[in-house]
Order: C-alpha cells, then sequence, then structure tokens
DNA sequence: GATGCACCCTCCCCCCGGGGGAGGGTCCAC
DNA sequence: GTGGACCCTCCCCCGGGGGGAGGGTGCATC
C-alpha cells in the first residue's frame, strides 16, 4: 500500500482522478512517466509531486490538446512558451467555436419548413483583368488567409474600380484544401508582394445572392447546386463570389450582399 | 457525366462539399442512401433533392452530433421533434462549453509559477446522522444530479441546523461513476421522497478549504492529495465537502467557500 | 508460513468518423 | 476504340481511450 512517500497506480489514480488505464497509456506516450518502474514485476510506482503534472495534462486533455502537444507543453521549461502554447490552442478552441455557431446558423436556416424560392440568373461574364492574390490554401485556414490577403490588396491597389471578389476551387471543399484566389477590378493592375495582375476567364455564371453574414452561405451553395442541377447544367471552374456589400460597406452584417456565381455549362438540350 | 438529372456521387460531393468517402461511409451507415445503386457496378447516383439532406448530415456533424443520433434527428418526420433533438445536442454543447471554461480555469492556476501554501488540518469528525440524497450517479451527470437532489433535499428539509455537505465516491473519478451523496444536517432527519436519514460514520478528516467557483476545485483536490501523501498518511474513503459559503449564501462565486475533507489513516510512523 | 484477495501487469479487440492507398472495373467524349 | 477521369471494394491507419482475458504480486490476516 505504501512505499515511502511513493504511490501504486491505483493511488495515483485516486488522486489525479486520471484512470488506470489512461495513466498507463500515458507512460506508453512517455507523457508521464512513473518516479520508478520496478524492473522485475513492471510495477509503476509515482511520487506525490507527479501530481501537478497529471493534472496539467488533464485539463488540457479536456481541451482537446492532442497528447503530443501537451508533450510538447509539459517538455518546455519556460513559462512564457508554455503559455503561448496554450493561449495558441485557446485561440484553436476560438476557432473552433466560430464554426460551430456558424453550423448552428445553417442548421436554423436548413430546418426551416419553409424555403424561400432562390433568385437565379444566368450571365455571360466577359474576361478580365485585375488585381489578385493567389494561394494554395486549405480549407481551415481560409478565413485567416483571406484576411490578410485582402487588407495587402486594398493597401496595394487603394479604391477599387468594380465589386471587389474572389475565386475558389471547387477542390477545396471536396478534399479540404485547393486554390483561391481574391481580387480587386483596378486599372492597370499593379504587381507588388503577393498582388499581380491575373486575366479572369469569360464564363457562363449561374448567379445567385446570399444575403446576410456567411454563417449559412453554405445553404445558398446548396440552393444554388440544385438548381444548376434541375435545369441540366454542369459545374465547370471554380466557383466566384462577389462582395456587393460586405463588411467594408456596413457594420451590419443583416446587410451584406455577397454574389454567388457559378461556372457552368450546358449539358442537355433545354 | 449526367443521366436526367441524376448525380454521381462526385458531382454529389462537389455540391454538397461532403467528400466522396464520406458520402460512401453515409450509406454504409444507412444514413443517406443514394437515389440509386447501379446493381451491376455498384455505382451510386443521388438526386438533386438530396442535397438538403446532406447539408443537414453536413453541418449536424459540425456539431460533433453522432451519426447515429443524426440518423434519428433525419428519421424523425415531425419538425418540432426534429427541432428538439437538435436543442437536446446544443445542450450538450452548452454543457461541454461549461467544461471547457473551467479546465481554462483550472490551468490558469495551474500554470501560475507560484502557487500560494495550502492551510491544512486533521480534523476528528464525530458521527452525525443527517437528511440525505444518494445515489450512483456518473461523474458528466453529478452536476444535473446534485441540482435536482439539493432543490429536494431543500423543499424537504427547510432550513438545516448546520452546514450542507456531500460524499463522492473515489470510484467517481477513478472510474467515471460512483456513489453521490448530499446532505443537510437537521434534528430528526425525515424520510420523504428520494430523503432519508443517514448516519456518516465517524471519520479522520484531512481538510482543506476551496475559495471561489468550482471550476479549479481540482487543482485543490491535487494540493490536498499531495499533503496527505506527503504526511504518510493514506485515503480511507469517500471525500467530504462542505459548503461553508455557497450559491445559496452569496451570488458572488468569488466569496464561496468550500471545505474538501479526505477521510485519511496513518500508514508510517510520524 | 500459507492463504485470500485486492491490486497490478500485458495483450488483444472494440468504439468513433474518418483518411490513404492498392487493385481493378466503367463511363463517355473524342 | 481508346484514354483518362471516374467509380468500386477492401484493408490498414489515426487518436484516445474502454472492456475483458489471463496471469503475476503485495500484504494483512490467520
Amino acid at each position: 500500500m505504501h512505499r515511502g512517500g511513493v504511490l501504486a497506480i491505483g493511488e495515483f489514480s485516486r488522486l489525479t482522478h486520471l484512470s488506470v488505464r489512461t495513466l498507463r497509456r500515458y507512460h506508453d506516450a512517455r507523457l508521464l512517466e512513473p518516479a520508478i518502474v520496478d524492473g522485475a514485476t513492471g510495477y509503476r510506482y509515482y511520487s506525490a509531486d507527479q501530481i501537478p503534472a497529471a493534472q496539467v495534462i488533464h485539463r488540457l486533455r479536456e481541451l482537446d490538446v492532442p497528447l503530443s502537444d501537451v508533450q510538447r507543453i509539459l517538455r518546455s521549461p519556460d513559462p512564457g512558451t508554455r503559455a503561448a502554447l496554450v493561449a495558441d490552442h485557446l485561440q484553436r478552441l476560438e476557432s473552433e467555436l466560430d464554426r460551430t455557431r456558424s453550423a448552428v446558423a445553417s442548421l436554423r436556416r436548413l430546418l426551416q419548413p419553409e424555403q424561400p424560392p432562390l433568385d437565379v440568373e444566368l450571365r455571360a461574364v466577359p474576361a478580365a483583368t485585375v488585381a489578385a492574390i493567389e494561394d494554395d490554401v486549405a480549407l481551415d485556414d481560409v478565413l485567416a488567409w483571406y484576411a490578410g490577403a485582402t487588407a495587402e490588396l486594398d493597401a496595394v491597389v487603394g479604391e477599387p474600380t468594380g465589386v471587389p471578389g474572389g475565386l475558389y476551387d471547387n477542390a477545396l471543399f471536396e478534399s479540404g484544401s485547393g486554390h483561391v484566389l481574391v481580387y480587386r477590378p483596378t486599372t492597370d493592375p499593379p504587381r507588388s508582394g503577393r498582388v499581380h495582375p491575373v486575366t479572369l476567364p469569360a464564363v457562363e455564371l449561374v448567379v445567385t445572392a446570399h444575403v446576410g453574414a456567411h454563417d449559412d452561405i453554405g445553404v445558398t451553395y446548396g440552393q444554388l447546386g440544385s438548381w444548376v442541377v434541375a435545369n441540366a447544367l454542369a459545374v465547370a471552374g471554380p466557383v466566384r463570389e462577389t462582395y456587393l456589400v460586405g463588411p467594408r460597406d456596413t457594420a451590419d452584417p443583416g446587410a451584406w450582399r455577397t454574389e454567388i456565381g457559378w461556372p457552368v455549362f450546358r449539358v442537355a438540350p433545354p
């Protein structure tokens, strides 16, 4: 039961509220190694001063910090570094929360019994040369990338001569990462930093407008997709968004207007 | 590419932003069955009106609703029932958030370089007969159970003659569920509903006080545990909490005082 | 010193909700 | 009729555990 201040795994479990199983796993993962392991029997013995470490692990796991990150946090001797790593993860939790919020908003709209009919327009868009920033981006990073790119674009371009927009590769949604491009129409597009001129090809676009914050924009995408299929069209390229009214125009998200345009071609006679 | 308004899995994937793999999995799980499955080739074909269902699933999964629950939500034809099931899950997310908040509070305290010394007292507690409610409870349900039990207890007992408290089986923390008892000291404890008299045995308690909300009470538990071990004692029974100052006394969580008492016996000469 | 029994060990399989990749068949536009 | 994009099934992998089998240990009690 006792061995001079050294704790068997069961006692340590009681004191830390970590299950015996979990303690063994943390040993295997070299995350929390017993103070003593009896070579003959394999019995693990912990010391009381390992309790704080166990508690830190426990809390970090409650925050869904991966074991590998937990290890890095514990291994970093400097409290400042630790705090930074933890803050990083809290940041991740924060954006997780954003995702949750927008999922809730989408659900609310999806589960509404009545769906307002969609106002869809088929529009021929000519080619245009614009100032753009583009990159291959992971879906999770799109928002952050977008914020940085638009800031740089605005700094370089100044006042655009038309409606700003973006192109989003279908692969972004299919496989979680893809090519993304944001642009500002401007006369004589400059080349500076990441900004460079790009000629957007002429396309036939199926266009609809999404009103409000982007939380539930996925719903509008789906409705537009249904319309595309119902009208015997097929998707032919990255989706285009144009930001008719956005955060740069009004602080009221309810007033935002985003046009969603899907390049299409006809697959069957009308 | 097209078959009269019917979509191959890849097209459906593009339209719903669900990966092909995931769509196949949802088929296997009978969650979202293709409108047509070609018997000869196994090719799955979806119809455009399955897009809303796919979107609902997508959003529910973003909220970490288990697939089985997603199925129940989709299968329930009544919008009211659906909404209730979704609300249930949002409630779960809410309590998850509470857990996260308290984990963050604990971490903040744990990662502080300086730990204030613990004020621990060894106290002989005589046996006492109290009015109690007890049950076997899962760790996740403790808070809800506690709220119900104390409400019933207060309704039956009225004003207690001493400090209210609770006993928490160590198994609750070790294996996720265990025996829990809440009590009010009172003269001539009544028997009504779940309330019944219980005689708490006399014990030798190691006692310390936790000040503030219970978010980071686990940290105090750990410190007390260290003290127990450092003083050559061993745990001998369910931990006791007494609520010296609680939410019934003041709305300010910072003023709450909870005594934590661990029954102990001496395992080595002093 | 034996015995009972709580405790501890390792090992293997299971859960969830996917992703990676192999190996092979199908669709359809040119 | 052929190339290439698309689709199929099957198996293994991940993380962070839980359940349980089968067997060894520690120690208080007799």
